[in-house]
DNA sequence: TTGTACGCGTTATCAC
DNA sequence: GTGATAACGCGTACAA
């Protein structure tokens, strides 16, 4: 045996100052420990290698001696995969959507890949954030936020797997997985329209939200279609409490010729119904109707019960992560949209025939 | 300008089939293009190093025309520091407690470290879950499930900075950063033994989880010290559902004589709660009181305003945060436990005096 | 201050 | 099937 580099562990170490964690086991510990050669040791880990019997045998007893793991990031220097990938998320997906992140850790774990996590808050941060991302050679990037469209370039010169959730880049080719919310909203308007509902309130969500224009267009659009113009709209944030003044807003506005009030999400519609109910003294859906979107956990919970939106969270995760997947192994096929529908959750806020 | 390795961009790469998104820019490619020395390039990186302004602006600009971006991995490969962190949550915890995650990265992120994030589903998978993200040679770990005492072992010999969030291991020095799980509970059996509750029942969380221990246990022993023996306990799982079941099993058994429910967690308060007012048609607080434990976002919310115990996440967070980098930076510190006093919010499902 | 040379720990490519 | 050797892209003594 006639070992190249690294003549021996301790005189190769005992030199040399390390800056933390003392002395890591390398292949060519387990090497030197099993009598055999470093790429031998190598090959152990790599599925399919051609290796005798014996020889792992051998390997693996000192492997497990030694307490041995490959070291990721020297193999990822080479195979240039990492198996991480980037996920980027608001605040707001981040504090209120906790199944988004819960199901793509699930999808990917099942690939074999693991998520690097970013927040972003102020959405200026996106694009330091994005160099910081891209830094650690991730495999791919889902992104549940807005993109300039100049950092989508950016994206495709490097061949980076990108798709957006629940959110996408408008006049552009790109991967997006979402759900269908003027669809969502037609089918909510419609209800309400055949249950005899006549006059609307609309409590949007921030204004830098695509989803929740969409849901706000799908709905006044969809109204104006049946006849219903001149709704009036509250600008919310997704917040409870802006849920809670967007109710007291319309409810002061328009006395008690309201019929129903629309809100872009869950959240808003919980504070705009536990607003209507203790401050205004009004029966849901006796008095008045309450729809949200989204289908978070609280929503359907008896105590809310709310008639909404069910976004498919779990099968749009993994197309994401299916979308992601297949653009890391064939980096050149074409982006690609899915689009999903939601499911009704037929609640007891809102008066359906 | 003598270059060793690489001798230049196209001949070095124009015969070698590149697996995955195209040659990188490297270093080296900056340092030709700038016409300076590869080491110039990476010590302009180096916050503190001694570089030339000359020097600093003909790189930069290089790099900008270039768009470098050094490579994470490379570079910790030589410095032992990847900037990562793991953070091992339970899946109860993602769902239900996204503020841990938020918070956590929000922390980590002002200290310059970035989250590699793993959610365990069985508890057994959580051994091979340990080694992967070892694999990754992470700064430190979080932890928000139990550990075997042996992988406490395995984390100390490798000197891995290790931190307990809301859960630590008994008969033993390890980090921890908890909320003192019995204050608070004693802290509601006063204020409702103080209002005149005479009856009482407890609602667990599941076996394993040390936190639904230590309520549970200190909700009882407060109660037997003020001579409330014999509390009947029903055993949930932290989920909606399970406070349903528990809501009817302790109604059934006690009918109308039961003054208080305590619940292990808010998610089963609420759904008791929600239970007792539709199945029983018991009014709250009127007929019965409910208490809650974590201060979850729908238990404030107007509609639940659920009597409970706020743990102060946000100082938890950075408390974890802070003993990992303070262990990152002296691997030598001894093991530190941080216990934060929760924060009763007096709501309305609970008569209190 | 700048450049040279080496090593971090692994995989890939060859001979054997 | 096995072992030597060259990258991967970077940080850093050391010499200049």
């Amino acid at each position: 045996m006639n070992q190249t580099r690294r003549p021996s562990l301790e005189l190769s170490r005992g030199n040399k100052v390390f800056p933390q964690k003392g002395p890591r086991v390398t292949s060519y510990d387990v090497a030197e420990h099993a009598g055999v050669s470093q790429s031998a040791v190598s090959r152990c880990f790599k599925p399919g290698a051609s290796v005798s019997k014996k020889m792992r045998d051998r390997v693996m007893k000192a492997v497990t001696e030694m307490g041995y793991q490959p070291n990721a990031m020297a193999r990822s220097l080479i195979t240039r995969r990492t198996n991480l990938v980037g996920v980027i998320l608001s605040e707001f997906t981040s504090l209120h959507h906790p199944e988004v992140l819960f199901e793509l850790n699930q999808s990917f774990s099942n690939r074999g890949e693991h998520i690097l996590l970013f927040t972003v808050h102020r959405e200026r941060d996106i694009d330091e954030m994005i160099e910081l991302v891209f830094q650690y050679q991730v495999d791919g990037v889902v992104i549940a936020t807005t993109l300039s469209p100049e950092r989508v370039d950016w994206f495709e010169e490097r061949n980076l797997p990108l798709v957006f959730f629940n959110s996408t880049i408008r006049n552009r080719s790109v991967n997006a997985v979402f759900c269908d919310q003027d669809a969502g909203e037609r089918e909510l308007v419609n209800a309400l329209i055949n249950a005899g509902h006549k006059s609307f309130g609309i409590i949007s969500g921030p204004e830098d939200s695509l989803v929740s224009i969409q849901r706000t267009a799908g709905a006044r659009d969809h109204l104006g279609e049946l006849g219903f113009d001149n709704v009036p709209v509250f600008q919310g944030d997704y917040s409870y409490e802006s849920g809670q003044r967007g109710a007291r807003e319309l409810a002061n506005r328009f006395k008690a010729k309201l019929d129903a009030i629309i809100c872009a999400n869950d959240v808003m519609a919980i504070g705009c119904m536990d607003t209507l109910r203790k401050e205004f003294s009004l029966k849901i859906p006796g008095d008045i109707s309450v729809v949200g979107f989204d289908g978070i956990a609280p929503a359907i919970w008896a105590g809310c019960d709310l008639t909404t939106i069910r976004q498919p969270m779990k099968q749009m995760s993994e197309a994401a992560v299916d979308i992601i997947m297949e653009r890391v192994n064939h980096p050149d096929k074409a982006p690609e949209t899915r689009v999903f529908t939601g499911v009704m959750h037929n609640g007891s806020s809102a008066r359906l025939s």
